[in-house]
DNA sequence: CCAATATACGGAACACTGTTCCGTTTGCCA
DNA sequence: TGGCAAACGGAACAGTGTTCCGTATATTGG
């Protein structure tokens, strides 16, 4: 590479280096504040916590979605490069299956009011939604085919609906009374034939 | 203190007609404003409705869930006692609560945005959350005990947790691409002994 | 090194919630 | 019919997300 950006095929001027700064310090201020009070928790505070005017926020996210996204992109790619790995690994589909759901539960329960956000139908949420299912749904069909094809489980759900499920019952983990991770079982128990 | 009520066991000098009439109008607007735009219709847009001020709502039902339980009471109280009646005519306790927990969600599925309500964790909405399990609990632990005792299925679950898994399943029933109601039967099935 | 300027910043202001409060109205009873 | 407790209406308050624009500053051409 000849120079800092040779080719025209990058119309990317390059941010101020303040701007720069402030994102990294944005993402980290999300990430304590969503660990420390949920996602749900005020712009005002997160903004606070890094030290800057609520403008910036969403001058870099212009939607609470973005910065969820942003702060959790890392995770959610892990999760969805797990899926090929554990059908190559497991010793049938449907463990597999079972595997990666855990996988995408053990995200969820750790990101308290993640799994609410997402089913929220606040237009704010829509990229959130949609990130989340464009990324794991066609993970979640391979693995679902997969045990479909090797005739596990049953072959009326979708991945969407899969997921959703899931996302649904891991909302209100947290509660001592309320055990996600075993109701997420129990559903995936009842994907197996009779 | 001698008179003016003579049992002192009944403490209810009985509401002013306006206010009777108030309360039942109120209930009318609200049940139609939430079959319109769902549980969380703006306070203002049913008093508007109803052709009273916000004040007069918040001095009937001091809080959302309040009017939203008022609203919601005998549909509940029917769900409770169809319990029972369900375990004595079917042939299986397993069967019965399956056709119970049917029930329950054809209720919430009917109800835009109260499975959502149910697991919010803001305040005002743990009456609401409070009344469903005082009045369900124990009618989905008989069933649950009848279906255990039986060998029908784990025993490992809760009547809580059961309820608020199957709540969750129903959050979002309306969009076309997620049948909460097969999702709760695959829960269901689940449930059974393998 | 300095000035010009595009970029980015901060936070006041707006819109929309739920909820409270209190001056005004009204049904009820003596 | 007069008085008053009960009930009403809606302005006001508090807490959200989001927008907007005057101000500050990083960058760059001379």
């Amino acid at each position: 590479m000849a120079d800092i950006d040779s080719g025209s095929t990058s119309p990317r001027p390059r941010k101020r280096a303040d701007a720069r700064r402030n994102e990294a310090t944005l993402l980290d201020a999300a990430a304590a504040a969503f660990v420390a009070s949920g996602v749900d928790v005020p712009v005002r505070e997160i903004a606070a916590t890094a030290g800057v005017g609520v403008g910036t926020i969403y001058r870099h996210f212009p939607t609470r979605a973005d910065l969820i996204v942003a702060v959790y992109r890392h995770q959610v790619e892990a999760c969805a490069e797990a899926g090929p790995t554990l059908l190559a690994a497991s010793g049938t589909p449907y463990a597999a299956l079972a595997r990666w759901i855990d996988l995408f539960v053990d995200f969820l329960v750790t990101k308290h009011g993640l799994a609410q956000a997402l089913q929220s139908d606040n237009v704010a949420f829509q990229a959130l939604h949609g990130y989340f299912l464009d990324r794991l749904v066609p993970v979640c069909a391979q693995l679902l085919d997969a045990a479909a094809a090797a005739g596990e489980i049953r072959t009326d759900l979708s991945p969407v609906e899969l997921l959703r499920g899931v996302g649904n019952l891991c909302i209100g983990a947290g509660d001592p009374r309320y055990d996600a991770r075993r109701m997420v079982e129990i559903l995936i128990a009842g994907l197996g034939v009779r």
